[in-house]
DNA sequence: GCTTTGCGTGTCAGAGACTGACAGATATGG
DNA sequence: CCATATCTGTCAGTCTCTGACACGCAAAGC
């Protein structure tokens, strides 16, 4: 147990999410080079000098190394969401969510290597069917809080909707983004797309 | 080769077929009653009274006996959409698409078993993947028809959005039916889901 | 009738993604 | 220094899927 003077991340969470971050870099290089289905864990573990074995301990399956935690990010724009007033529409405060997302990703300077991956996870089979999984728990995650704000009847199916239809956007937008060479935004991409669809009131 | 007098599906056709038929039946049983992931493919094959090589000879995986023959229902849909009207707004031509598809699988009278199907589908995270690159396929073959009804600018983004948020609603249409006792009909559901979307425009 | 050809099938071997069990190595705290 | 927890590698095993080979059977040609 760590001692109670500092209350921030253990040592060895430390240095989980260093070797992590490593794994991490080691291996999109081989993806982006070799294309994913080409490069084995083992590989990428000799060239991250460890075991295949100690690579599973760190990421459970191979299409992790892309996508990372859903887990973390479902919270983040749960809680955007969450934060939002009552009275928005809540395709609007669903799109405000995203941006708060987006805008996370752009400071945190990874966009660039983000392109990189995004690349490779709409190329690839197994890492799409991996983003989809996020899609279902971050649905998980905002489908009773959408429900919540909308009127009387039926909010089941309308939320189960209008949520979907906005990972829809979400997910044109980081498509398109990938696939163009300009330098269009995410922000920008993701506004068009929800002007383009409204559910209606 | 056949002979001329007979212009049907050959002999070896009809016979692949009927033994397709015969191994979905047998393994629809079983996922039903244990599980997708529960299930090895040489359980199956040797409840169909084969050995697990030949049952890959006849899925080349083992999704693909609960999902089917995405390339020939996506070739129905697009033909479908084809037939509508060119000044139809293309979301309403897309929804008369869908429920021709919906159509033809009640008029066959797989509802039944396409109900038991869909329980195990949506339940098990290797199926809706698979399910998700049949989306991918019927956008790619819907895609340049949709962009080409669509009015001047920014065609590529907008057909994307549409069609993506209209498979949506057939997901959304397809997961709440299964998951639901009643005899609420699919038809009534779609129509439904694709009324609580609309494209601006 | 016999042969040739094509096709379906089984067996075998192997790659690749995992998973559990065990044993050694390392570092953390007292 | 020792006791503990954690990390790591090795090994063995499961499961999906693929290629290669050989056997058997049935239709087609002579």
């Amino acid at each position: 147990m760590p001692s109670t003077t500092s209350s921030g991340p253990s040592l060895r969470e430390i240095s989980r999410d260093a070797v992590r971050a490593r794994i991490t870099e080691v291996a999109l290089d081989l993806f982006a080079e070799h294309g994913f289905d080409q490069v084995t864990v083992d590989q990428i573990a000799a060239a991250a000098g460890m075991s295949g074995r100690t690579f599973h301990r760190y990421f459970p399956a191979k299409e992790d190394v892309v996508v990372g935690e859903p887990e973390r990010w479902g919270e983040f724009v749960r809680d955007a969401f969450a934060a939002r007033p009552d009275d928005e529409p809540v395709w609007d405060s669903l799109r405000a969510s995203f941006e708060a997302f987006i805008g996370f990703l752009e400071q945190d300077g990874r966009v660039q290597r983000g392109k990189v991956a995004m690349r490779i996870l709409v190329s690839t089979a197994s890492l799409r069917a991996r983003n989809l999984e996020k899609h279902q728990l971050w649905g998980r995650m905002l489908l009773p809080l959408v429900a919540a704000r909308l009127p009387d009847d039926d909010t089941a199916l309308r939320a189960e909707i209008i949520v979907q239809a906005a990972f829809a956007c979400l997910d044109v937008t980081f498509t398109t983004w990938a696939n163009v060479d300009d330098d269009t935004t995410l922000s920008e991409l993701l506004e068009r797309s929800f002007t383009m669809l409204q559910p209606t009131t």
